[in-house]
DNA sequence: CCCGATAACTTAAACGTTCAAGTACGCAAT
DNA sequence: ATTGCGTACTTGAACGTTTAAGTTATCGGG
């Protein structure tokens, strides 16, 4: 017996074995290109459509009890001056009326929203969902909601974003910004909103005093990278970098190019990759890099998703990692953990670091005037030495030359 | 010569190769356990803390050019009545000073605030951030801004957020739900709230007429999923669910159950798990499906981390995927393209997703009182073959007996 | 018995904007 | 010259809440 539904002839769609070099952002953009939606419309009835929220308010409670707003307000809000069964009563019917105070007047008068923004590069970079869920978690433990934004790592676009929180009537900003001595944060004490970075320190001593932040310790994380490859006796080393706009980029590089120093090992130029952040863009440095007749045996990728790119590129070029590339990346983001990938990274704690920076924030919010005092956070990391650096295959370690 | 800082002695974490059954999400909890945050606390001396904000007004930007309020607010809002000299000199004063509108102010009178909320289950499964991107995006598009809440897979949780959306001031609401059914629609009914459900589906047909979705043909791709098993000869299939509660699970499981039926397969009641959407509950549950006598020769995910999960169980236990085990995940996150991983799943695109969540829900703003009508987006879903299902290995396959 | 203090309440203004209803004025048609 | 009308503007109320400054009534102490 036959069942009838639309579905029965399954297309097969790109079959990965006709095209054996897997590795391909094409292939999820076919997807999207493909991607069709089919809308139904239904129609039903409903007796009287009442678009205007009969919303109850307090003068409402106040006329039915005959008493003064005020004492409604007051009742409400459990401050003094409203007797014992006035106040019962009160309570009482509120809860009756569905009474739901209005967001707009109580912001109007008291100036306070209740709502921090997050602004960050891109909610779809893994390192960013755990610290957006950090931040909501406390903010919420707070009493306060958060404003999602996303910059795309756009300097013009994350001006436009604090401009409109400027009247949107958010209380604080948490901001992971664009790039180091960012612009924005002018633009953001001009409008007298306050914020913390995450993710992201200042390191333009004018301003570093000034500015609250909860930062990684990236030149100590990068610095033990590095270190670990120096100890693994690789000599021949290249850097794959996002951008060197922003304080993880340079705090990263600097680490491991200290590290290297000190085993008296020096990146030349051409080994020493700007790409940008995505898994593409180190796909393509990486096969670029390998091209060449002079190849490094180790790649610092300084971002996991970069390092899974680098990856594929290897596996195209015809390289085995560990085996003739070792690869260290950095966040230890969830699936540099999985069986086949084992990346050796350095890890951190996303969630803990929105958690502290919404902290921050809303500590500054509530105890707002403590002229001249700045704090920062940074957050310790750690090596996670998995297979990708073939550290399971050596069996004795450098020990550095200053040692 | 030696450099000095503080990393000097770097500490090697944990190192895994003394630990070769490296699947361990206990591994990361360490680290989250060992993150320790430093603080310091930089004095730095400011003129004067000016804390409240001496903003500018209507009023004042009225007063100084001796015209009305309502002259600045009509001309500042491109409404008509305004000569066109006042209305430079108006537009021309109102950047000088600063001028921002107050967003309370405004909302008080309007009733709209142009946010939005998004509440999902969790932000950082990986299936939600390409979502939460499309709904920014097109939110910010139409003027709108999006705040972010998690419900993690809470009834609880998300009632006190929608209870706390309701005096937030948000506009609408896109909500993916936590069960099929949801007690917290009706909820947001009486709080008339507009709401579009998103990845999700109402099956309940009382309800199911009145309330806007856009969802994915989880029938459908569980369906083509399990075809394919079938056509590749399984007969011993065992499906591993997240849950029974959301529509997307049980659909999912239907479409998987209606596929097999047709190849005269079913499942029994062992080989059909609900563990839990998350990796390590795939996990726990696949090593107690693989440690019996009778095992399945194939299992379908119902998820791509659950399929990471089943993925790492399976080698635990000494299994070989696709060789000794075929796996189909469901939703193609990014990383199950990569080389070693080469998950099939089912595709579909969460950009898109999100983006016409939000246009529905913005569409339903702002065209509000269109009596009776509601619209159901349902997305295509894209089989995605890859090598864990042991495709490349076959060099024939089974036709339907009902072909 | 009166005074001052305290508690329970009320009044009215304020927050910054929009909106409905007005006023004033110039200009064209009658 | 009167009417009518459109344009540029003003006035005052309204949105729902909080808050400062009252007004009563009650009570205990001298």
């Amino acid at each position: 017996m036959r069942r009838h539904h639309p579905y029965h002839h399954c297309r097969v769609a790109n079959p990965l074995f006709h095209n054996p070099g897997n590795y391909d952002t094409r292939y999820s953009r076919r997807i999207v290109e493909k991607s069709r939606v089919f809308t139904l419309t239904i129609k039903f009835v409903k007796g009287l459509f009442n678009n205007q929220m009969n919303k109850v308010t307090i003068k409402d409670i106040a006329r039915k009890l005959q008493v003064s707003a005020t004492t409604v307000s007051n009742a409400l809000n459990g401050k003094p001056g409203v007797g014992k069964a006035a106040r019962k009563r009160i309570l009482q019917l509120a809860k009756e009326m569905g009474y739901q105070p209005n967001y707009f007047a109580k912001g109007l008068v008291s100036r306070q929203s209740y709502a921090i923004a997050l602004v960050i590069t891109n909610i779809a970079d893994p390192f960013y969902p755990q610290l957006a869920l950090g931040v909501q978690e406390k903010a919420n433990a707070y009493g306060y909601s958060t404003m999602l934004f996303n910059t795309n790592h756009s300097i013009e676009s994350e001006k436009q974003i604090i401009q409109m929180l400027g009247s949107k009537g958010v209380d604080g900003v948490i901001l992971s910004t664009v790039e180091q001595d960012d612009p924005n944060i002018d633009l953001l004490e001009d409008l007298e909103l306050p914020f913390v970075l995450v993710n992201r320190l200042i390191l333009n001593p004018k301003k570093a005093s000034r500015i609250d932040s909860v930062s990684l310790d990236n030149y100590g994380g990068a610095y033990k990278a590095a270190m670990h490859l120096c100890r693994m006796g690789h000599t021949k080393i290249a850097i794959i970098a996002g951008d060197m706009a922003s304080s993880t980029a340079i705090m990263r590089t600097q680490g491991a190019k200290d590290a290297l120093a000190e085993f008296g090992v020096t990146v030349p130029g051409e080994w020493f990759v700007v790409s940008g952040y995505t898994k593409e863009n180190a796909f393509d440095a990486t096969r670029h890099l390998l091209s060449r007749k002079e190849r490094p045996t180790a790649i610092l990728a300084q971002d996991d998703n970069m390092a899974l790119g680098v990856r594929e590129a290897a596996f195209v070029s015809g390289f085995k990692i560990p085996e003739d590339l070792a690869l260290v990346g950095f966040n230890n983001i969830g699936f540099s953990s999985l069986t086949g990938i084992e990346l050796t990274t350095v890890g951190q704690d996303q969630h803990a670091m929105g958690m502290a920076g919404a902290e921050m924030l809303i500590h500054k919010l509530q105890h707002s005037p403590h002229p001249g005092i700045s704090s920062k956070i940074v957050m310790e990391t750690e090596l996670v030495i998995r297979k990708s650096c073939g550290y399971h295959l050596k069996t004795q370690e450098q020990t550095s030359p200053s040692e």
